[in-house]
DNA sequence: TCAAGCAGTGCACAACCTGTCTAGCTATCA
DNA sequence: TGATAGCTAGACAGGTTGTGCACTGCTTGA
């Protein structure tokens, strides 16, 4: 087998974790910007072949860099404009899983985290108002096995999520440690 | 300006609030399913015309329903494993939009929400390691305003950002209240 | 030092899909 | 009742995709 990492590039270093190059940062970048580009269309902006590009995208489905291409759905603009994120202590003798397996099945759970600090699970959830969210919280709390329950309503969101700087930063940390 | 809420169902329910057809959640679902599927193949499996879809689409996206379709790339793909909650607390005089406008500049900051509670941040940050995640909240801290912050490790994640539910949710609640 | 393997390039082909338009039909709303 | 909006079905040109091939250059390992 040989290295991942080392291929094709006097400057990449020799890491034993999957990285990402130059090209495949700006790829997803002009992916990202403009979704909607095809594969021929990327080769033209990026100046390389098509079937580079068509290979990179597959290698970089495939190592899991890229996950999906599914529509980004806003909950904002389905009328869930309460953001909050609901910290929770459990009864610890079952574990956290079923719990968390039971807040799964809140639609408006959006995201469950196990953490480290005084609470035990971190969830993130969205409601239309801030009634509604009492709703929300009330079926958490319904869940067998949650104790306690903390809220912390997200007023606004002056960085939505985004992980294109983090993409550009990987192949420049390559390069500064030669 | 005509009701958007009311076309073309009797179950539909007058809501002055964009809402979403049980065929607009089915589009959305399939798509998320099966992202690379084009127009034409979602009329097929959604047994509607081209025509239909690519409208619905449209409407979706200029309704800001759907706000891309931009690869979706995972950090713990890259390396960085460690995803963490910082919560802190911001001096008041300058307001929080200047020190989000810093947060934003650090690659692994991913999210800066402005919260109720005992904090007035809270963002979601990735690191390579542990030791990677002290670098990253060294930076934090040093951001003009920052006063202290709080770092909490998601160990785990159970349940990963989905929307899905949500979406298929939405539907069924217009339906309930005739 | 040399052969092998991997990326990338350029080209070609058929099949398919997209964007766009038309026209007719139905349901809703004023 | 008339006007409007949405869905269907069909059509068209043009571009794009998936795939295969041969060739080049670089890196690796014997």
């Amino acid at each position: 087998m040989h290295n991942l990492s080392s291929y094709h590039s006097k400057y990449r270093v020799v890491l034993y974790s999957m990285t990402i190059d130059d090209l495949d940062a700006r790829l997803i970048s002009l992916l990202t910007a403009e979704p909607r580009l095809g594969v021929l269309e990327c080769s033209r902006r990026l100046g390389v072949a098509r079937g580079t590009v068509q290979a990179r995208l597959d290698r970089l489905i495939a190592r899991g860099v890229i996950t999906g291409f599914g529509p980004d759905v806003s909950p904002a603009a389905l009328g869930y404009d309460v953001t909050a994120f609901v910290s929770m202590e459990i009864r610890q003798v079952a574990g956290h899983d079923p719990v968390a397996h039971q807040l799964a099945r809140i639609p408006e759970v959006l995201e469950v985290h196990t953490i480290t600090g005084d609470s035990d699970l971190l969830c993130r959830v969205v409601a239309r108002t801030n009634a509604d969210l009492q709703r929300v919280i009330d079926q958490i709390v319904d869940v067998r096995g949650v104790l306690r329950t903390n809220s912390i309503i997200a007023l606004d969101t002056p960085v939505p999520y985004r992980v294109l700087p983090l993409v550009a930063d990987v192949p420049r940390r390559e390069q500064r440690s030669p």
